[in-house]
DNA sequence: CGCCAGGACGCCC
DNA sequence: GGGCGTCATGGC
């Protein structure tokens, strides 16, 4: 990644992020398109930061009225530009089914989100889909003046109270993941380093919290690239390209890979 | 209208 | 431990 400042904004060079494959991919739901004519332009939020992104045609990225520090403090770390993507699909090409996958949607990288929003954002994602998950996160943001909710803000609440988010018997749900994580019953920092099966089983514990959701908590919210969420998609691809399980060399960034298959074989079946 | 959705729970055996 | 019906809601 190289990057200059011209005016208030900062310009990037990356040749390994799009922002349609790695803004609407279904790793994060709150990012939304404001512009598809001009240029490419996604406005979003990251904790209590927003930030409009451009993608320009030559391939180039405009970070909107962001300062120097704000980039490198924030939003190089939120792209995840300190990571070698150019690598990474270097060493999944050694399995064909990968190699076609990074070469579809290359653009994909992995978000470094919150891991509170992201444990709320994934349990309504629970038997849901796309559109109607980022329906639900709108409602709910928008209850709170624009920004996600704290875990307190939300301990506050009750399935009733929720009503108005339309998510059916997720709510009973996101009060549980809120009391714990308020009370401090689920610390979710401690989470964050803890061994990878001591933190799934701590993310379990939470009511609608099973092992998918668990998984997306730890790969999209707590940076863990080992975890690999398996949705309906990936256990297709599992089961039709990979009947003698995933490939080795590839289980430290399992959840990248996953990335990359996830979007491929949704988009092979249309 | 019916089928499905980036699943988890409760109950059954 | 594995199998199966159920759970709200609405996109398609």
């Amino acid at each position: 990644m190289k990057y200059s400042v011209k005016g208030n904004d900062i310009i990037v060079s990356e040749p390994d992020l799009d922002l349609d494959e790695t803004l609407d991919c279904g790793q994060a739901f709150r990012w939304k398109k404001i512009d598809s004519v001009h240029q490419c332009t996604y406005s979003g939020c990251f904790l209590n930061d927003r930030l409009t992104v451009s993608q320009t045609r030559k391939g180039e990225f405009i970070f909107h009225d962001t300062s120097e520090q704000d980039f490198l403090s924030k939003w190089s770390e939120y792209f995840d530009f300190s990571t070698d993507y150019s690598a990474l699909k270097k060493l999944f090409s050694d399995d064909d089914t990968l190699k076609k996958a990074c070469a579809f949607a290359g653009g994909i990288r992995l978000l470094k989100q919150d891991s509170w929003e992201c444990l709320v954002s994934f349990i309504i994602s629970q038997n849901n889909n796309i559109p109607r998950i980022k329906g639900i996160i709108d409602r709910l943001c928008e209850h709170y003046d624009g920004k996600f909710p704290t875990a307190a803000q939300l301990a506050a609440e009750t399935p009733d109270s929720l009503a108005y988010l339309r998510s059916g018997f997720r709510a009973k749900y996101i009060c549980d993941a809120a009391e714990r994580v308020a009370s401090g019953k689920t610390d979710l920092s401690a989470v964050a380093k803890a061994p990878i099966d001591e933190a799934r089983k701590a993310l379990m514990e939470i009511k609608g919290v099973g092992p998918k959701v668990a998984e997306c908590v730890l790969l999209f919210g707590m940076y863990r690239t080992e975890a690999f969420p398996k949705d309906v998609w990936i256990k297709r691809v599992l089961a039709e390209y990979y009947p003698a399980g995933f490939p080795e060399f590839a289980a430290e960034n399992a959840g990248i890979a996953q990335q990359y298959l996830f979007h491929y074989i949704r988009n092979l079946e249309k």
